[in-house]
DNA sequence: CCCCCAATGATTATGATAATCAATTCCTTG
DNA sequence: CAAGGAATTGATTATCATAATCATTGGGGG
């Protein structure tokens, strides 16, 4: 289940468009770049740029493998999105609109569980006032074993004692 | 500063030919790999693989790409080290005999500052108990500008109010 | 309606790490 | 101690994700 949205004031096309065009050099929004964060922000998911190519291309939206890595550096740069350091490829979610949140992954079957726990700021914090650290953002990630699975790994006798 | 480290009834050495002798299949302790847990072990630090060749080189250690990175995984498998996710590349750093703690990371010069917060265990088990999560391990990594970078990037007037 | 400049995308490059495999080393056994 | 055999080594090659290249396309301001 995914956590509430948090509100905010422009569509995530407008803010794109926004970022792309203020500033002193400037950049096109394009058909492709549209389609991209139309795409992107119609769900909420854990995905890599490989799938994001084959799910675009199922679903009909030109897109080359080329402008998917430039334009996801570009989301990422306008605050859209938010890089995940999930394995050894990288993987992006939502930034914009969504709350800031820490990970469960399961190493048998890859499953991304999402979860809130203010303690972790308040530690983040008080680190960086021990060391005179001016924190910009943090990778949480805890990597275990997920309720199915570890069901599916318990031998026999052990489910029959539930 | 370095944290305090744990006691531990074997060297590092030891430990690591246990493993390899023990099981079902035989592996060999061999002088390369001595000289690298030796190595590695003589001062603690997060280091890459690159870094680990030339320093091991530089101090007349024979030691080949392959079998460093041959090694490195079956240091980790041996519970001696850990990975440590800093970026794209892989950076290592003791497990075996060295507390539990996490990480900030300097964005503009790279340092790597330890820190320890019981809270963050504490966490992991409040959301591994929510989600019937079997918990294995993390990765914690803070990202922002350290003490040092603050000040040089710091505009002339603000230092003056110091 | 042009023209310029950014975007696109096929292709090539890069860089870290893993696989290959012939040569070497080193335990085991007789 | 010699020989056999299995594991290790290391030069080389492969892989894989991602980044650059650069010729071509196209879109928006004048
Ligand atoms: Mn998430
Ligand atoms: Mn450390
Ligand atoms: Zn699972
Ligand atoms: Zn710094």
């Amino acid at each position: 289940m995914n956590l509430q949205s948090v509100a905010v004031s422009q569509s995530p096309e407008d803010k794109f468009r926004e970022y792309l065009t203020t500033g002193n050099k400037p950049q096109r929004f394009t058909g492709q770049q549209r389609d991209m964060v139309r795409f992107i922000f119609s769900h909420h998911d854990h995905f890599d740029a490989e799938a994001l190519i084959s799910e675009m291309q199922a679903a009909n939206l030109k897109i080359s493998r080329a402008t998917a890595y430039r334009t996801l550096n570009k989301l990422v740069d306008a605050g859209l999105l938010r890089r995940l350091e999930l394995g050894p490829r990288t993987f992006y979610e939502h930034d914009y609109g969504y709350p800031q949140h820490d990970h469960l992954q399961c190493t048998k079957c890859g499953k991304v569980i999402e979860f809130q726990n203010p303690s972790i700021e308040e530690a983040i914090r008080q680190a960086s006032l021990a060391n005179g650290f001016q924190s910009e953002g943090h990778s949480f990630v805890v990597r275990g074993v997920c309720k199915e699975c570890n069901i599916a790994l318990m031998p026999k006798r052990q489910l029959d004692l539930i």
